[in-house]
DNA sequence: CAAAAACATAAAAACGTTTGCATTTACCTG
DNA sequence: CAGGTAAATGCAAACGTTTTTATGTTTTTG
């Protein structure tokens, strides 16, 4: 590989001079200059990165830790991270941990061998003392899509609001034996999302009802199977209801399917509302009702938050940015 | 930071000695590999990767270099890359190029830096001398999903025959005014499933018409757009048909509801066939027959293949990898 | 025109590792 | 128990940069 010296020999200056020419960091003549440049193009010379970063202690790299890219509401964060990532300069580091804590303990301990001046994580579970340790450690690190239960910088949405609106919805349009999902109670979005379901009911005087709560804190890959199953299980007991409350888009997908197989219809007989807005959410049929996640936003806007975390070491309290989340009505629900 | 000198001073030896206690690159009594680990534990002292890198030329890290993360067919290849690549011990870098040939060789020269060992690459156009220049300089790097006009290492599907097997479903099953909704010519892969489509018909006798070939060579991020469009544009022509083969599930999934737009069903009236088999085809309505391609396993292929041309520099000629991709007939086929 | 000031460049140290070589220590063997 | 061998460890160089310090070369100015 060809290095600076080599280009120093090329031009007939020293390595320093030729550091400084490219950098700008000190006086060179313009004469010089030119002549590095032309050595530079010459042989082709592209700067170590690694010896780049040893000396400055920064790689200007980050890391995107999530549950799994092929959950379909992640590409769209991803992207968002690189998207400004890019614009900043830095470049991503993709892990996915399949909801394993110690996978994710394993990439952090990976990343943080120095060579990622900052991480970006969507938590696999609720133990995350490690997140904690290394927030304490004051490394830069930003929380999103699912919050924890320590103050952290984060960007997340509203899950308690945005359930609490959906359910509403769902009353003021008629609906009152309101079956719900309910998604992993480990996780504290669902915890949030089941939260303002019942606060919703309570709200508008309906009681919270156990036989209408179905789901499981199962974590298959089959994202769909927890709707499916959960609302085939209410059917095969006898339990009337007219809408379903899917805490995720891919469970309301299951859920339409269990209502389709047992004959009745969508919306006609039982409307299903969902939740994310995947981007085929529109695509299926009928057109699912959802509540909206600014997923790019998230990735973006956590990425805006990092970098001045990497930058300013100075130590700022934690903040959480609350993203808004939206309503949106297609033909799933009447 | 703490460094190996740290730890070599708390556990009272040389920083060599440390460095191969860590390694095992060296013999170093029991004892004192217990004091260095006592001393890396108490000091939670973690190898500065950069140096590790500098010194040893390699960085354990790929990059993974495709159009958009966002298009439905990449996270699975992701995670096929991803899992492999952890497996070897290496990370992944992701990069997004949006189908610009500019940004993929900015992204090249970034990643080049010589911080990655090697990439893996689903090449954004036909122009791709710059990929040509990088397998000349035998730089490690491995092509996938979408073929290239010149020998290389790469990991593929044979898009030509699977075209013309699922054409020649829907002829052995009656159909005979088969449109085809025909990809991005600019690009080899569509131009071989173009290529399948037409033979198939022709190898049954059945004459290519100019008015059932549809759809643009745009790259609208709004992928269904392009079937959408093509079949509206038929209809609008009062051209008949009874059958659709689109290039891609998503090119399908427009054509599908095109179909339906215009009251007629799918598949009594007219059938589709897709290409992927995406997660979410067999969710839609109907259940979309397509063509599989085994995008999990491409990654992973992807990856055994471009670790040994990291390890060993030895050259060798560059080999084609042709993954079998499958038929799978759902319901949007009668 | 000489001395000071400003500018341009070179030399050397540093970043944190690994490793070849030299040295010390421990262990055998005759 | 001396001498030889093997095992364990330390020293120093090297990886490719950047930056501080030192040196040499202009330019300015009284």
């Amino acid at each position: 590989m060809v290095t600076i010296k080599d280009v120093a020999k090329k031009a007939g200056v020293s390595p320093s001079t030729v550091s400084r020419a490219l950098s700008g960091n000190g006086p060179v003549k313009e004469s010089t200059r030119k002549k590095v440049l032309d050595a530079v193009k010459l042989l082709d010379y592209r700067p170590n990165f690694l010896a780049q970063g040893l000396k400055e202690g920064k790689t200007k790299t980050i890391g995107l830790i999530i549950p799994n890219i092929r959950n379909p509401i992640y590409p769209a964060v991803a992207r968002g991270v690189e998207d400004a990532a890019k614009k900043f300069g830095y470049t991503v580091i993709l892990c996915n941990t399949d909801e394993d804590v110690d996978t994710e303990k394993e990439y952090i301990q990976k990343l943080q061998k120095r060579w990622v001046d900052g991480i970006i994580i969507a938590p696999a579970s609720n133990e995350n003392e490690h997140i904690v340790k290394l927030q304490n450690e004051n490394f830069p690190i930003v929380v999103i899509v699912r919050n924890v239960d320590f103050l952290s910088n984060a960007v997340i949405i509203d899950n308690y609001r945005a359930a609490y609106d959906a359910v509403s919805y769902l009353i003021r349009t008629g609906h009152r034996r309101i079956a719900i999902v309910k998604g992993n109670q480990q996780l504290a979005l669902y915890r949030e999302r089941f939260r303002g379901y019942k606060q919703a009911l309570l709200d508008a005087g309906i009681p919270v009802v156990e036989e209408l709560i179905a789901g499981d804190d199962s974590d298959s890959v089959q994202w769909t199977l927890d709707g499916y199953n959960a609302i085939n299980c209410l059917f095969s007991q006898n339990i009337e209801f007219d809408a379903v409350f899917a805490t995720t888009d891919l469970r309301a997908i299951g859920a339409i399917r269990a209502i389709k197989d047992h004959g009745y219809k969508v919306p006609e007989d039982i409307s299903v509302i969902g939740f994310d807005n995947l981007e085929f959410s529109s695509l299926i049929d009928p057109p699912l009702s959802t509540v909206s996640q600014p997923l790019y936003d998230i990735g973006m806007r956590a990425v805006n938050k990092l970098i001045p975390l990497i930058d300013n070491k100075t130590v700022t309290e934690p903040t959480i940015e609350i993203m808004l989340s939206e309503l949106i009505i297609r033909k799933s629900t009447k």
